[in-house]
DNA sequence: AGCACGATTAACT
DNA sequence: GTTAATCGTGCTC
């Protein structure tokens, strides 16, 4: 088994649809002091790219909330939504250009007994299916908001594994853009692992 | 100062 | 399939 590499800047330099297609099969990792590593498999994700945009957060311009998208690529974007919830993103393209990439659903890997704690024991497939899901799961909140994942020391990172096959990558519009006009509503921005691909991963999962 | 809404979830019929 | 929960944010007055 050879070492794993984290995904380095360089990484979230290049354009944002091509890292948000590239980060599916790649793995989170969480972690925290005194407790086990948690981590899971990207299985989805959606690109949210620019002011012209009308699905982005970044479409009204630059404010306190989303200010994060506007800075340098391999930080967080964490913002709060529905008065409960927090979402996951990892900002792309050069500094001054909002972009990024939503992180909406994990397979969990390790830490599964910590993920089940803070998810109320839901059952395992519905521990990080859905993009707040997971920051309960993971314990991520606004104290992450612009948070550097490429720093060496960083209690957020992602590894290297090997890309998800293209035939295994579904394409279709994102999720939950209800009042966003078209063609940004339907734009086919989102992006997952078939299940075909994963399945394998599921059944070797430690009880 | 007030208000409508949201890149969701869980529970319900 | 529907809907309540719950509150920070950004917009309007």
């Amino acid at each position: 088994m050879s070492a794993l590499t984290r995904l380095e800047r360089g990484f979230f330099v290049q354009d944002t649809l091509t890292i948000t297609r590239k980060l599916l099969g790649q793995c989170l990792v969480r972690i925290e002091k005194g407790q086990p590593r948690l981590a899971g498999f990207i299985i989805e994700t959606e690109a949210y790219i620019g002011t012209e945009d009308l699905g982005c957060h970044a479409r009204a311009g630059r404010t306190k909330r989303n200010s994060s998208m506007w800075g340098p690529p391999g930080h967080l974007y964490v913002y709060f939504t529905y008065g409960m919830h927090w979402m996951l993103n990892i900002v792309t393209e050069q500094e001054s250009v909002p972009a990024a990439t939503l992180i909406r659903a994990l397979l969990p890997y390790e830490g599964i007994e910590v993920m089940l704690t803070r998810r109320r024991n839901r059952p395992r497939l519905e521990l990080t299916n859905g993009p707040a899901k997971l920051c309960q799961a993971l314990n991520i909140d606004s104290q992450f908001d612009g948070y550097d994942i490429c720093m060496p020391d960083s209690n957020i990172f992602i590894e290297r594994y090997p890309q998800v096959p293209e035939k295994m990558i579904i394409t279709g519009p994102r999720v939950g853009l209800y009042t966003v006009p078209e063609p940004w509503k339907s734009i086919p921005w989102g992006f997952r692992v078939h299940s075909d691909f994963y399945q394998q991963f599921i059944t070797a999962l430690p009880e």
